[in-house]
DNA sequence: CCTTTGAATTGACTGGGATCAATCGCGCTT
DNA sequence: AAGCGCGATTGATCCCAGTCAATTCAAAGG
């Protein structure tokens, strides 16, 4: 998942459906904090999610993290690049997963349709990672956490009696690290949507959205 | 082109050789200045550059720009996503490309071989494109810029007696607005390397090399 | 229940890069 | 050759986010 501007996402990045003639290899789980694969690593599986989630990350020499992206249900991870991963991968909560042979990648190894899914799914990456640079080269921390906000609960928010509201599995130095921000400008940023009634933060880990319309503004640029 | 480090360059994001038994399209020109396509159009032809550069870009409603990449020879440009572009694209110098049908992504459109290529460019495409997130993200300017240099130099460096030499057909603020900063800091971070001899400014738009290890160092966080 | 521990928040201060503005330099036109 | 115009450079100042440090909070375990 990827931090695009929500009125594309629904379009754009929502579930993949893979298209399959053929049997599937049996789902599989991964408990929370465990790693489902390496930088490095020689890619054997590509695995779309069902549930849960799971953080991509790369690391730099001197220790500088930047989170990929979050892998949440319906995105396929695992997209190596001559053949290796590029990535470390580990999973933020209880996640299960389709596994499916990175033979699929070449043609005619298996499922025509299945194939093209995967096709599709790789090109949708491109563009929605455009867009995130978008976000990390032009946009402020105000217009980061918003646009994040935005896009999770468009994604994976649940209604609340006319407040939305979304859970965050991953811990803020994740969104920093994913926004291209330190641990205490998120902190500060979501302490001054809370006081400006934006949004509620019900625990760490939830976040209601009291006002989704600013919240859009924020995100895209309107001064508070 | 994304600005990946260095070393990994080499390997993984030289020119792919378009493998292809069928007859190719003829190849095509673009003038200095005229646009290839732009956000919103159909995909119907994804092109490679053969020479000359491409610049991709992308705007946000309030004016802000982000240059996505350079397109340079070897480059693949045009990947759809859901069928349209999603960036603008116009050559920054006349340039030649070899067409080839966006059909060819799907299975069994066209040569095989040519379609895996296309896949295969895509994924590296991608894992690029992960490099630049650590870029944009996480690096200072003056890592930024010579990240950039050291990239175009590997890439379309031209020996000069001991020297490098490298030619910007870009200008300053198509490099911040690649690098996520404004052209007063993409100025003053080149002065500074030429202040400290580590490059020498010969024109405008021709960079020397004089100290490619201090470049290098300098693009992965070495203090100057 | 209390203690421990690590994450999150908050505060004070700093600094890197943005902003605003002036000047320079170079190619183009006439 | 002179004048024009735009991009690049340089300077002065500002401010957003980073850094460093202290405090609070919450989950986990004894």
């Amino acid at each position: 998942m990827y931090v695009t501007i929500p009125n594309d996402f629904a379009e754009k990045s929502c579930a993949v459906a893979l298209h399959s003639t053929g049997p599937l290899t049996a789902q599989t789980r991964l408990k929370t904090g465990t790693y489902l694969f390496y930088e490095g690593d020689e890619v054997d599986w590509l695995y779309q999610v069902n549930s849960g989630v799971l953080r991509l990350t790369r690391l730099l020499v001197d220790g500088r993290r930047q989170v990929i992206a979050f892998g949440y249900p319906g995105d396929i991870v695992g997209f190596p690049a001559d053949g290796l991963h590029h990535t470390d991968c580990d999973a933020l909560s209880d996640v299960r997963l389709q596994p499916i042979r990175s033979a699929c990648l070449e043609n005619g190894q298996c499922d025509p349709q299945l194939h093209h899914s995967l096709m599709q799914a790789a090109l949708r990456e491109i563009s929605a990672m455009q867009d995130h640079f978008m976000m990390l080269g032009r946009k402020s921390a105000v217009e980061k956490l918003a646009s994040f906000l935005c896009v999770l609960t468009e994604r994976v928010g649940q209604d609340l009696g006319g407040f939305r509201q979304i859970t965050l599995p991953m811990s803020r130095s994740d969104i920093a690290d994913f926004l291209g921000l330190t641990t205490e400008t998120v902190s500060r940023t979501l302490t001054q949507l809370r006081k400006s009634k934006i949004i509620a933060i019900d625990n760490i880990h939830t976040i209601i959205i009291q006002r989704p319309e600013a919240l859009l503004g924020l995100s895209q640029g309107d001064r508070d």
